[in-house]
DNA sequence: ATGCCGGATTGACGTGCGTCAAAGCTCTTC
DNA sequence: GAAGAGCTTTGACGCACGTCAATCCGGCAT
C-alpha cells in the first residue's frame, strides 16, 4: 500500500473527500459505523483537537480492484469502511481465489490479523472505496483508560466470530443465496440503508466462492429465484421483492 | 447449570480434582493454556491470596454428554477445558445439530458468548471433562490494569476468528478429513501432547456435522485412508502414520 | 457369558451441483 | 460508434457425495 493515500485528517476545508469527510457531515455518517464509541472519543473526525492526534487516520479513494492491505501485511491498524465496499480474501498454493466476506460502509476489517501480527488475507476494493484507519496500538492504549472503547472492540471482535458460521453446515445452493440476500440487506438495514435493495458490487464469482458454489450454480439460483418473483435485478441493483419467504428460506442459517 | 457444581479453588488438600487441580501440579499444567497469562495474575491457582479473589473457579469434572452451559445463557464467563473434550453446536428449527467446534484441554470456548451477552451455542462435554471458568466482568476489569492481560484476550479472540474458515472453500472429503485430523494432532501437539496419535472423542456424525459430510462419507474416508496406510485405528485412538501426506492434502485449508 | 442397543461400516442407488461449452450481455477503449 | 474483452446466462453431462438400507462391532446391563 503507498503511504501516499494516507491522508490526517486537517479539519474542515483543506480535505478534499466530499461530503463523508467534512468534520460535520462525517459526524452524522459515523453513528452508524461499528467504531463509533472510539472515534467519539476522538471527537468524530477532530483527532486534531485531542490527545488522540494520530489515532484515526483517512484513507482514500481506492478504486475496484485496488487494495487496501495483503496477506502477510504487518498488522498496524484496522479499517472502517467509510464508502464503498470491499472483499477480503485469501489465495491458495495454486492462486485459486476464496473470498472471506464482504463488507459494507461501518464495517469493520483486519481484526483478524491481531493474533499473528500480520494480515492472514487480502483486503480488495470492490468499487470506489474510502476508509478510517485506526492504529491498532494507540487503540489498544486508549482501551486500557477507557473501558467503554475495550467493551467495544471485544464486542466486535465476538461479533464477527459468530457471523462467520453462516457457511456452515451443508445446505443446498437455494438456501445458502437467500440467506447471503437477506443477510446482505439486514446489514444494510443496520447502517441506515433501504435494505430491500441495493447494489451488488461483487461479481457472481466472488459470490460463489464465498458461498462455496460454482458462479454457475449462483446464477442459476438467482434466475430462479426471480422466475419465482422472490427478488428483481436492474443493473447491478438487487431488489428483495419477498424478504420473508427468503428470509424463511436462509432461516436455519440466519439463526445465528 | 447447576449451580452445585461450582467450586472455588480452595487450595492444597481441599481440592479432590485430582493431580490436575492441586495448585503446584495445576502450575505445570497451566502453562500451556490458552488463558495462562491472566491466570498467571492470579498465582496460578492461589486466587484465594490475590486481589482477584473470584475471577477463576474450577468446574466439573462432567460427564460425556452434560452441557457446560447452554443457548440462550446469559453470558457472564468464558472458559478454560483443563481435562477432556468438548464440542460446541448449534441446533437449527428441526433440532438438526450442527456442530461448530472442538475444544481441546488448554482451549477457551465461549467467547463468542461477548457480542449478545448470551451464549449463542451449546457446549457439551464429550467426555469428563473438568473446566477453569473465568468471570468476563472480572477478567474485563483486569485487563483495564494489566495491558498484558488485555493483549492477550484481543489475540485470543483474533485467533479464533482465522481459524472457522478452515471449512469454507468447496473442498472435497478426502481434504478436509485430512486438514481435520492434522489440525486435531497440531493442536494437541501445542498443548505438550503428541501429536500423532490421540484419542477422537467425538462421534462420527459429530464429525460429519463439522466438515458440513454425511456419517457415512467419514467413514468411507477414514477407511480409505487406512488401507492407503495413512492412519491407524485403534479403539478410539487415532495414528497419523503419515502426517507429512496427510498435510500435503490438507495443505489449502492448512494455510491459516 | 448373553442379549441388547447405539454407533460404525459397507454397499447400492439417486441427485444436486460442478464442469465444460457456447451464446448473450455489459462495459471499456479507441 | 465499432470492436473487443470480460462477465453472465443457459444448456448438457458426469461425478462426488447424500440417502437409504443391511450388517457389523463394541460397550453396557442383566
Amino acid at each position: 500500500m503507498s503511504e501516499a493515500r494516507v491522508r490526517r485528517v486537517a479539519g474542515r476545508g483543506a480535505d478534499p473527500l466530499g461530503p463523508l469527510a467534512g468534520t460535520d457531515g462525517a459526524s452524522e455518517f459515523c453513528r452508524s459505523c461499528a467504531l463509533s464509541s472510539a472515534c467519539a472519543m476522538v471527537g468524530y473526525g477532530k483527532p486534531e483537537l485531542s490527545p488522540l492526534h494520530g489515532l484515526m487516520q483517512h484513507l482514500g479513494p481506492y478504486r475496484a480492484g485496488e487494495l487496501v492491505f495483503r496477506q502477510g501485511d504487518p498488522f498496524e491498524a484496522v479499517y472502517a469502511v467509510r464508502a464503498g465496499t470491499v472483499k477480503t480474501r485469501l489465495l491458495d498454493r495454486d492462486n485459486r481465489e476464496h473470498v472471506l466476506g464482504f463488507f459494507l460502509p461501518g464495517e469493520v476489517i483486519g481484526l483478524d490479523g491481531i493474533y499473528q501480527g500480520r494480515f492472514p488475507c487480502d483486503a480488495v476494493a470492490l468499487d470506489d472505496a474510502q476508509f478510517c484507519r485506526f492504529s491498532f496500538p494507540a487503540m489498544s492504549a486508549l482501551a486500557t483508560r477507557q473501558p467503554a472503547v475495550q467493551r467495544h472492540l471485544f464486542r466486535l471482535l465476538s461479533r464477527s466470530l459468530g457471523t462467520v458460521n453462516l457457511l456452515a453446515g451443508d445446505h443446498g445452493a437455494d438456501v445458502r443465496m437467500a440467506a447471503f440476500l437477506v443477510d446482505l440487506g439486514d446489514r444494510y438495514a443496520a447502517r441506515g440503508f433501504p435494505g430491500t435493495h441495493y447494489q451488488l458490487s461483487m461479481s457472481r464469482s466472488d459470490m460463489a466462492s464465498h458461498l462455496g458454489l460454482a458462479a454457475e450454480t449462483v446464477s442459476r439460483t438467482l434466475s430462479r429465484f426471480r422466475a419465482q418473483g422472490l427478488i428483481r435485478v436492474e443493473q447491478r441493483v438487487l431488489h428483495l421483492c419477498e424478504p420473508q419467504r427468503l428470509r424463511e428460506l436462509g432461516r436455519n442459517l440466519l439463526a445465528a
